[in-house]
DNA sequence: ACCTGAACACCGTTCAAGT
DNA sequence: ACCTGAACACCGTTCAAGT
């Protein structure tokens, strides 16, 4: 389960705590309902505050995601360690797979700032977004090793299926988000022996 | 090869075709080099008009796509007809949907149009949509009942996967889009007798 | 140390007034 | 029939002035 509002890292004054808190909770309503790309004009607004106060408090809007969803990517990534015990090196990264789409549907739009954020450095997200990445490079790798996933198939791949199956889902329906990400594991999964295609570019 | 700017659908005052061909080919410029979400404004200043007559030409803005993209879709479905007479059934589902993905990825930031228009029949861009929908029907169609293709697998399925694997690659690289493009179609594709993997939702 | 609110430079869309 | 340009209601971001 979470953990609630994350702390914000230092002592602050009252006013500026409570005014970065109701900051946050707007945040995560607006987004939740309208989408990551929701005026931040409009959450300072309703939080009863100045513009200038959101911006002194999150100086950009990927700084205002990570405050809400560090944590959850924190632990989406610890949820992938543990899936490296799962009996089935397959099941495990598919399993772990379906989670990190659950992440990229919270608010809808943020698939685009996710995959930004991995090649990034001055993404706030940046950190939180590698950390998901060598998750599921850990996955990736297991089920390579265990013959179940192509020898081609890379951890980058899975990041980008996840997230454009997310994506795919917003604009049409949830199902079809599901349909994608199933069809493309499924393309990832290693052939038993038969036809190899070619997929471009090893990395 | 394409037929160059699409005329308008009927007879105008001269000034006024000079204004709609001018905006086409700024829009057309702008677009590719920026992305389909580009101010009409901006577009406007450069075609040397006001921004009323730009919207009295194209009443949205997927109305300006629609000029721009409507006969290179249509052609689109043309190739895919003809694509219904090569000799590997899935060979010709898979070029084909290579095909449509560079012509998703004309524009930057064309998937999302693309995606909803397909459902939205409010919009200008909804009968080229369902043509290449049509087309993508027909190719999936055959491979399925040639056993090339898991019988599960639909047009809206085929048609989400290019839409993605495009918006993957605006994302990070045109690799990347090439790859889960590939992957996709892999897992598209029919298994030997082998595992059956389950896919939500059949449709 | 933090907050305010105005300032600046943008948008998309509409519509009265012109020619 | 078509064009103009102002009007309206928005944005994100910055920053001097306050407390």
């Amino acid at each position: 389960m979470d953990t609630g509002t994350p702390a914000p890292r230092r002592r602050m004054r009252a006013d500026a705590r409570r005014n970065y808190e109701r900051l946050l909770a707007e945040a995560a309503a607006a987004f939740g309902e309208h989408g990551a790309d929701f005026s931040l004009e409009e959450i300072a607004r309703r939080a009863g505050v100045a513009n200038g106060t959101l911006y002194g408090h999150f100086p950009t809007r990927r700084a205002l995601l990570e405050a809400l969803m560090g944590d959850r990517m924190r632990t989406l990534a610890a949820t992938g360690e543990e899936l490296l015990a799962h009996p089935s090196p397959f099941d495990g990264l598919a399993a772990w797979a379906r989670a990190a789409m659950a992440h990229t549907t919270l608010y809808r739009g943020l698939g685009a700032t996710l995959m930004q954020a991995v090649e990034d450095e001055t993404s706030e997200l940046h950190t939180a977004c590698k950390a998901v990445l060598a998750a599921g490079e850990g996955l990736v790798a297991r089920a390579r090793a265990a013959g179940e996933a192509r020898p081609d198939v890379t951890a980058p791949d899975l990041y980008a299926l996840v997230n454009a199956a997310a994506w795919a889902g917003e604009q049409s329906s949830a199902l079809q988000a599901e349909r994608l990400l199933a069809f493309g594991l499924d393309g990832f999964r290693a052939h038993p022996p038969s036809a190899d295609d070619h997929i471009p570019g090893q990395r």
